[in-house]
DNA sequence: GTTCGTGCAAACGATTTGCATTACT
DNA sequence: AGTAATGCAAATCGTTTGCACGAAC
């Protein structure tokens, strides 16, 4: 079952925050939407909070461990729980679109990596541009 | 044997790109440090351009291909020569200090998501955070 | 009643753009 | 001469911040 506004909002309740009107707002749309890119200015779209509002209390999430934000190439930083799986993303460098890095190349990757070198990568996220199967197609 | 400015401006200059004083600048500016990253605002502090001549500069150089950006984190976007860039970083996230990935990983990696998703990953340059080993070791 | 959270507007850093002037070819 | 490149200032985008007001505890 995925996770629901209130498990976040209990998370900002137990530091000791003030559970208010755009935070629940907030963390709905962020449940709700789970495993989506969402974005600040996204997301203040939807709800009725100011963005600035909206950053700060992705700030407070951030701080307490809910969410994760990203930045991708140019564009705006993108917000995801934490708990998601897909950190690792394959960012279309033509289209913009971003897709999950399959858990088994990375996995993969990851015990390559510790292999060969005793590196233990603990990167939540990480980005890989290049050119997603579509504008690869179209790309003559 | 290092790239030169004359390299650079000979791409330019190929491409049917005017050769300027600005050019010329920023172009030994990029040759003399390669390998460094370079963030536009550096730049045109020690070259005698604009700070918009920089950007149009560097992006008529990007679409040459002679030089690449990545954005790392918050703050501005870093150039460096493309072929300074076919690195991938293990970035401890303890010591600071960085190896470099082992290319089979990287190239199991690569070919792993382009058989498993059809994503054709381009990026040369992308740093994955972790514990090195000797940290690794220490950590208790 | 005391903080904390909010909206608003303004400040901010990085980058882009419109436009008149300058200079390469 | 013709057109591309420059400088400058203003515009833009994403994000942060200062401050006075309203709400959660």
């Amino acid at each position: 079952m995925h996770i629901t506004a209130d498990t976040l909002l209990n998370a900002l309740r137990s530091q000791g925050m003030r559970i208010t009107d755009a935070r629940i707002q907030i963390c709905e749309e962020i449940a709700e939407r789970h495993g989506e890119h969402l974005t600040a200015t996204a997301i203040s779209e939807t709800v009725d909070a100011n963005e600035s509002t909206v950053y700060r209390t992705l700030e407070v999430l951030e701080q307490a461990g809910i969410v994760e934000h990203s930045h991708m190439g140019h564009g705006p930083a993108v917000y995801h729980l934490a708990e998601d799986s897909d950190h690792h993303h394959l960012v279309c460098e033509r289209c913009g679109r971003a897709e999950a890095l399959p858990a088994a190349a990375y996995e993969a990757l990851v015990a390559g990596i510790t292999a060969e070198t005793g590196f233990v990568p603990t990167s939540r996220h990480f980005a890989l541009t290049g050119l997603c199967s579509r504008c690869k197609a179209e790309n003559t």
